[in-house]
DNA sequence: TTTGAGCAGTTACAAATGTAAACGGAGGTC
DNA sequence: GACCTCCGTTTACATTTGTAACTGCTCAAA
Protein backbone atom coordinates (compact mmCIF):
# COMPACT_ATOMS: atom_id res chain seq x y z
CA UNK A 1 0.00 0.00 0.00
CA UNK A 2 2.50 2.58 0.45
CA UNK A 3 3.66 3.93 -3.11
CA UNK A 4 7.04 5.78 -0.73
CA UNK A 5 9.13 7.01 -3.68
CA UNK A 6 10.07 10.49 -2.44
CA UNK A 7 11.20 11.71 -5.64
CA UNK A 8 9.24 14.75 -5.43
CA UNK A 9 7.54 15.83 -2.38
CA UNK A 10 3.59 15.69 -2.23
CA UNK A 11 2.34 19.15 -2.30
CA UNK A 12 1.70 20.41 1.21
CA UNK A 13 -0.65 23.32 1.36
CA UNK A 14 -0.59 26.42 3.39
CA UNK A 15 -3.28 25.11 6.12
CA UNK A 16 -1.53 21.64 6.04
CA UNK A 17 2.09 22.84 7.06
CA UNK A 18 0.37 24.24 10.15
CA UNK A 19 -0.44 20.50 11.27
CA UNK A 20 3.32 19.38 10.05
CA UNK A 21 4.83 21.75 12.11
CA UNK A 22 3.47 20.79 15.10
CA UNK A 23 3.97 17.32 14.55
CA UNK A 24 7.39 17.66 13.46
CA UNK A 25 7.87 19.84 16.46
CA UNK A 26 6.42 17.52 19.17
CA UNK A 27 7.45 14.14 17.48
CA UNK A 28 3.84 12.42 17.78
CA UNK A 29 0.52 13.63 18.96
CA UNK A 30 -2.65 13.16 19.54
CA UNK A 31 -5.24 14.48 17.79
CA UNK A 32 -6.67 15.97 20.44
CA UNK A 33 -3.63 17.63 21.68
CA UNK A 34 -2.55 18.56 18.32
CA UNK A 35 -6.16 20.49 17.92
CA UNK A 36 -5.39 22.00 21.14
CA UNK A 37 -2.69 23.70 19.95
CA UNK A 38 -3.79 24.39 16.88
CA UNK A 39 -6.88 26.13 18.05
CA UNK A 40 -4.56 28.44 19.96
CA UNK A 41 -3.26 29.98 16.97
CA UNK A 42 -6.32 29.29 14.23
CA UNK A 43 -9.95 29.35 15.30
CA UNK A 44 -10.68 26.27 13.10
CA UNK A 45 -13.06 23.81 14.20
CA UNK A 46 -12.07 20.51 15.63
CA UNK A 47 -13.55 18.89 12.20
CA UNK A 48 -11.41 20.88 9.96
CA UNK A 49 -8.61 19.96 11.51
CA UNK A 50 -9.75 16.62 11.66
CA UNK A 51 -10.22 16.65 8.06
CA UNK A 52 -6.74 18.20 7.29
CA UNK A 53 -5.29 15.12 9.44
CA UNK A 54 -7.44 12.53 7.22
CA UNK A 55 -6.04 14.21 4.34
CA UNK A 56 -2.18 14.50 5.36
CA UNK A 57 -2.59 10.19 5.79
CA UNK A 58 -4.02 10.23 2.39
CA UNK A 59 -0.80 11.77 1.38
CA UNK A 60 1.26 9.50 2.50
CA UNK A 61 2.84 12.36 4.82
CA UNK A 62 1.50 11.24 8.34
CA UNK A 63 1.45 7.75 9.60
CA UNK A 64 -0.63 6.63 12.40
CA UNK A 65 -0.25 4.50 15.21
CA UNK A 66 -3.35 3.08 16.84
CA UNK A 67 -2.59 3.51 21.14
CA UNK A 68 -5.41 2.59 23.14
CA UNK A 69 -8.63 3.86 21.05
CA UNK A 70 -7.07 7.28 19.64
CA UNK A 71 -4.16 7.81 17.09
CA UNK A 72 -0.55 8.57 17.35
CA UNK A 73 0.56 10.67 14.10
CA UNK A 74 3.63 11.18 13.15
CA UNK A 75 5.48 12.59 10.68
CA UNK A 76 6.74 10.50 7.45
CA UNK A 77 9.14 12.65 6.41
CA UNK A 78 11.85 15.21 8.22
CA UNK A 79 10.86 19.02 8.41
CA UNK A 80 13.93 19.30 6.99
CA UNK A 81 13.45 17.57 3.93
CA UNK A 82 9.90 19.11 3.68
CA UNK A 83 11.28 22.30 3.83
CA UNK A 84 13.91 21.90 1.08
CA UNK A 85 11.34 20.01 -1.30
CA UNK A 86 9.16 23.18 -0.90
CA UNK A 87 11.62 25.91 -1.28
CA UNK A 88 13.26 23.60 -4.21
CA UNK A 89 9.56 22.95 -5.72
CA UNK A 90 9.19 26.88 -5.65
CA UNK A 91 12.37 27.92 -7.33
CA UNK A 92 11.56 25.71 -10.23
CA UNK A 93 9.43 28.16 -11.54
CA UNK A 94 11.45 31.10 -11.21
CA UNK A 95 13.16 32.46 -14.18
CA UNK A 96 16.48 30.56 -13.86
CA UNK A 97 18.73 34.04 -14.17
CA UNK A 98 16.96 36.17 -11.57
CA UNK A 99 17.02 33.25 -8.84
CA UNK A 100 20.29 34.66 -7.59
CA UNK A 101 18.48 37.90 -6.92
CA UNK A 102 15.95 36.02 -4.73
CA UNK A 103 18.31 34.37 -2.85
CA UNK A 104 19.87 37.68 -2.17
CA UNK A 105 16.20 38.96 -0.98
CA UNK A 106 15.90 35.46 1.31
CA UNK A 107 19.20 36.00 2.80
CA UNK A 108 18.40 39.79 3.71
CA UNK A 109 15.10 39.29 5.15
CA UNK A 110 15.59 35.69 6.90
CA UNK A 111 16.79 35.93 10.53
CA UNK A 112 20.04 33.73 10.34
CA UNK A 113 22.10 32.17 12.74
CA UNK A 114 25.84 32.85 13.38
CA UNK A 115 26.28 29.36 12.79
CA UNK A 116 23.77 29.21 9.13
CA UNK A 117 25.51 32.16 7.74
CA UNK A 118 28.62 30.51 8.33
CA UNK A 119 27.90 27.26 6.93
CA UNK A 120 26.67 29.32 4.25
CA UNK A 121 29.41 31.31 3.57
CA UNK A 122 31.64 27.93 3.33
CA UNK A 123 28.71 26.51 0.46
CA UNK A 124 29.25 30.77 -1.23
CA UNK A 125 33.27 29.47 -1.29
CA UNK A 126 33.33 26.39 -2.81
CA UNK A 127 30.64 27.92 -5.32
CA UNK A 128 32.55 31.02 -6.52
CA UNK A 129 35.48 29.31 -7.92
CA UNK A 130 33.87 27.62 -10.86
CA UNK A 131 30.77 29.86 -11.11
CA UNK A 132 29.72 31.01 -14.60
CA UNK A 133 30.01 34.78 -15.39
CA UNK A 134 25.75 34.87 -15.79
CA UNK A 135 22.97 32.33 -15.99
CA UNK A 136 21.04 32.09 -19.59
CA UNK A 137 17.04 32.92 -18.48
CA UNK A 138 14.70 29.98 -19.25
CA UNK A 139 11.82 31.65 -19.77
CA UNK A 140 11.17 31.02 -23.54
CA UNK A 141 11.47 28.20 -25.38
CA UNK A 142 13.96 29.33 -27.49
CA UNK A 143 16.41 32.70 -27.37
CA UNK A 144 15.67 34.83 -25.15
CA UNK A 145 16.52 38.73 -25.11
CA UNK A 146 16.17 39.53 -21.41
CA UNK B 1 14.04 50.87 -4.24
CA UNK B 2 10.62 50.14 -3.65
CA UNK B 3 10.17 46.40 -1.69
CA UNK B 4 8.72 47.52 1.55
CA UNK B 5 4.94 47.08 1.40
CA UNK B 6 4.63 43.31 0.86
CA UNK B 7 1.08 43.22 0.89
CA UNK B 8 0.85 39.38 -0.18
CA UNK B 9 1.20 39.35 -3.79
CA UNK B 10 -1.90 37.63 -4.80
CA UNK B 11 -1.32 34.30 -5.14
CA UNK B 12 0.75 32.62 -8.34
CA UNK B 13 -0.49 29.21 -8.99
CA UNK B 14 1.96 27.23 -11.44
CA UNK B 15 0.42 27.61 -14.19
CA UNK B 16 0.40 31.20 -13.91
CA UNK B 17 3.78 31.18 -12.95
CA UNK B 18 4.50 30.04 -16.91
CA UNK B 19 2.53 32.65 -18.59
CA UNK B 20 3.87 35.18 -16.41
CA UNK B 21 7.25 34.51 -17.01
CA UNK B 22 6.52 34.78 -20.52
CA UNK B 23 4.81 38.49 -20.41
CA UNK B 24 7.73 39.54 -18.18
CA UNK B 25 10.17 37.98 -20.77
CA UNK B 26 8.78 40.21 -23.54
CA UNK B 27 7.67 43.24 -21.53
CA UNK B 28 4.07 42.88 -23.60
CA UNK B 29 2.35 40.03 -25.25
CA UNK B 30 -0.66 39.33 -27.64
CA UNK B 31 -2.49 36.21 -26.53
CA UNK B 32 -1.77 34.99 -29.95
CA UNK B 33 1.99 35.30 -29.27
CA UNK B 34 1.70 34.07 -25.66
CA UNK B 35 0.01 30.99 -26.83
CA UNK B 36 2.36 30.14 -29.55
CA UNK B 37 5.27 30.38 -27.27
CA UNK B 38 3.59 28.97 -24.26
CA UNK B 39 2.41 25.79 -26.68
CA UNK B 40 6.02 25.32 -27.21
CA UNK B 41 6.24 23.96 -23.59
CA UNK B 42 2.79 22.74 -23.10
CA UNK B 43 0.66 20.83 -24.78
CA UNK B 44 -2.52 23.00 -23.58
CA UNK B 45 -5.40 24.14 -25.68
CA UNK B 46 -5.86 27.66 -26.76
CA UNK B 47 -8.89 28.08 -24.63
CA UNK B 48 -7.03 26.72 -21.83
CA UNK B 49 -4.33 29.64 -22.04
CA UNK B 50 -7.20 32.35 -22.34
CA UNK B 51 -8.79 30.83 -19.50
CA UNK B 52 -5.57 31.42 -17.29
CA UNK B 53 -4.99 34.96 -19.04
CA UNK B 54 -8.70 36.00 -18.11
CA UNK B 55 -7.61 35.08 -14.45
CA UNK B 56 -4.48 37.04 -14.29
CA UNK B 57 -6.46 40.12 -15.43
CA UNK B 58 -9.07 39.55 -12.92
CA UNK B 59 -6.21 39.09 -9.91
CA UNK B 60 -4.65 42.19 -11.43
CA UNK B 61 -1.77 40.76 -12.29
CA UNK B 62 -1.79 41.30 -15.86
CA UNK B 63 -3.20 44.65 -17.45
CA UNK B 64 -4.69 44.68 -20.69
CA UNK B 65 -4.63 47.55 -23.19
CA UNK B 66 -6.54 47.29 -26.49
CA UNK B 67 -4.82 47.53 -29.53
CA UNK B 68 -6.69 47.00 -33.03
CA UNK B 69 -9.43 44.32 -31.84
CA UNK B 70 -6.51 42.37 -29.79
CA UNK B 71 -5.28 43.23 -26.37
CA UNK B 72 -1.84 43.64 -25.62
CA UNK B 73 -0.96 41.91 -22.23
CA UNK B 74 1.84 43.44 -19.80
CA UNK B 75 2.61 42.76 -15.90
CA UNK B 76 1.67 45.06 -13.27
CA UNK B 77 3.97 43.79 -10.77
CA UNK B 78 8.07 43.20 -11.69
CA UNK B 79 9.15 40.01 -12.17
CA UNK B 80 11.59 40.18 -8.88
CA UNK B 81 9.11 41.69 -6.76
CA UNK B 82 6.73 38.51 -8.07
CA UNK B 83 9.41 36.28 -7.07
CA UNK B 84 10.54 37.86 -4.13
CA UNK B 85 6.91 37.61 -2.50
CA UNK B 86 6.52 34.43 -3.37
CA UNK B 87 9.46 32.99 -1.94
CA UNK B 88 8.87 34.83 1.42
CA UNK B 89 5.63 34.04 1.49
CA UNK B 90 6.89 30.37 1.22
CA UNK B 91 9.46 31.17 3.89
CA UNK B 92 6.64 32.30 6.27
CA UNK B 93 5.34 29.50 6.26
CA UNK B 94 8.87 27.39 8.06
CA UNK B 95 10.07 26.91 11.13
CA UNK B 96 11.70 30.03 12.07
CA UNK B 97 14.66 28.10 13.70
CA UNK B 98 15.20 26.06 10.40
CA UNK B 99 15.28 28.53 7.60
CA UNK B 100 18.74 29.19 7.69
CA UNK B 101 19.52 25.38 6.71
CA UNK B 102 16.88 25.82 4.03
CA UNK B 103 18.24 28.64 2.46
CA UNK B 104 21.82 27.09 2.64
CA UNK B 105 20.16 23.62 0.53
CA UNK B 106 19.47 26.21 -1.86
CA UNK B 107 22.05 28.32 -2.19
CA UNK B 108 23.62 24.86 -3.05
CA UNK B 109 21.83 23.74 -5.42
CA UNK B 110 20.80 27.18 -7.31
CA UNK B 111 23.01 27.65 -10.07
CA UNK B 112 24.44 31.03 -9.20
CA UNK B 113 26.77 33.65 -11.13
CA UNK B 114 29.78 34.93 -9.59
CA UNK B 115 28.22 38.31 -9.41
CA UNK B 116 25.47 36.55 -7.02
CA UNK B 117 27.48 35.14 -4.78
CA UNK B 118 29.61 38.21 -4.34
CA UNK B 119 26.10 39.90 -3.04
CA UNK B 120 25.51 36.99 -1.05
CA UNK B 121 28.61 37.63 0.22
CA UNK B 122 27.99 41.11 0.76
CA UNK B 123 24.86 41.05 2.40
CA UNK B 124 26.02 37.73 4.89
CA UNK B 125 29.41 39.71 5.94
CA UNK B 126 27.15 42.54 7.35
CA UNK B 127 24.20 40.48 9.00
CA UNK B 128 27.10 38.28 10.82
CA UNK B 129 27.76 41.29 12.78
CA UNK B 130 24.71 41.27 14.81
CA UNK B 131 23.26 37.74 14.18
CA UNK B 132 21.57 35.77 16.67
CA UNK B 133 23.29 32.75 18.29
CA UNK B 134 20.20 30.87 17.86
CA UNK B 135 16.94 31.64 16.83
CA UNK B 136 13.72 30.17 18.35
CA UNK B 137 11.79 27.75 16.78
CA UNK B 138 7.60 29.06 16.42
CA UNK B 139 6.00 26.11 15.55
CA UNK B 140 4.01 25.97 18.53
CA UNK B 141 1.86 28.51 20.12
CA UNK B 142 3.89 28.95 23.68
CA UNK B 143 7.16 27.78 24.28
CA UNK B 144 8.90 24.70 22.08
CA UNK B 145 11.06 21.94 23.19
CA UNK B 146 12.73 21.35 19.73
C1' DT C 1 -21.73 38.76 -50.17
C1' DT C 2 -20.67 34.47 -48.35
C1' DT C 3 -17.20 32.20 -45.75
C1' DG C 4 -13.69 31.32 -42.88
C1' DA C 5 -9.91 32.60 -39.80
C1' DG C 6 -8.71 34.92 -35.58
C1' DC C 7 -9.56 36.48 -31.13
C1' DA C 8 -12.22 37.55 -26.99
C1' DG C 9 -16.00 36.03 -24.03
C1' DT C 10 -18.98 32.44 -21.81
C1' DT C 11 -19.82 28.08 -19.94
C1' DA C 12 -18.30 23.59 -18.13
C1' DC C 13 -16.58 20.29 -15.29
C1' DA C 14 -13.37 17.55 -12.43
C1' DA C 15 -9.88 17.72 -8.82
C1' DA C 16 -7.91 20.01 -4.92
C1' DT C 17 -8.49 22.95 -0.88
C1' DG C 18 -10.74 25.30 3.02
C1' DT C 19 -14.08 24.70 6.28
C1' DA C 20 -17.37 22.13 8.93
C1' DA C 21 -21.66 19.50 10.37
C1' DA C 22 -23.41 14.99 11.27
C1' DC C 23 -22.83 10.08 12.36
C1' DG C 24 -21.25 6.10 14.93
C1' DG C 25 -18.76 3.14 18.14
C1' DA C 26 -16.28 2.38 22.74
C1' DG C 27 -15.59 3.57 27.57
C1' DG C 28 -16.68 5.71 31.59
C1' DT C 29 -20.56 7.63 34.75
C1' DC C 30 -24.69 7.36 37.61
C1' DG D 1 -28.37 -0.53 31.85
C1' DA D 2 -29.09 4.29 29.98
C1' DC D 3 -26.48 8.08 28.86
C1' DC D 4 -22.74 11.09 27.95
C1' DT D 5 -18.21 12.03 26.14
C1' DC D 6 -14.28 11.23 23.06
C1' DC D 7 -12.61 10.38 18.95
C1' DG D 8 -12.49 8.68 14.33
C1' DT D 9 -15.34 8.40 9.92
C1' DT D 10 -18.69 10.16 6.43
C1' DT D 11 -20.73 13.50 4.07
C1' DA D 12 -21.12 18.31 2.53
C1' DC D 13 -20.45 22.41 0.23
C1' DA D 14 -18.12 26.65 -1.57
C1' DT D 15 -13.90 28.25 -3.81
C1' DT D 16 -9.80 27.73 -6.50
C1' DT D 17 -7.19 25.52 -10.04
C1' DG D 18 -6.46 22.81 -14.24
C1' DT D 19 -8.19 22.01 -18.57
C1' DA D 20 -11.15 22.88 -22.44
C1' DA D 21 -15.32 23.23 -25.53
C1' DC D 22 -18.57 26.34 -27.43
C1' DT D 23 -20.26 31.21 -28.88
C1' DG D 24 -20.01 35.38 -31.08
C1' DC D 25 -17.99 39.21 -33.47
C1' DT D 26 -15.09 41.30 -37.05
C1' DC D 27 -11.98 41.45 -40.79
C1' DA D 28 -10.46 39.80 -44.92
C1' DA D 29 -10.41 36.51 -48.75
C1' DA D 30 -13.08 34.26 -52.20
Amino acid sequence: MSEALQNSIEEITPSEWELMRIVWTKGQVYSRELIDLLQRKRKWSDSTIKTLLRRLVQKGLLATKKEDRRFLYTATISETDAMNGSAEQLFDHLCAMKKGKTLVDLVDHVTLTKGDIAQLQAVLASKAVDAPNQVQCDCLPDDCQC
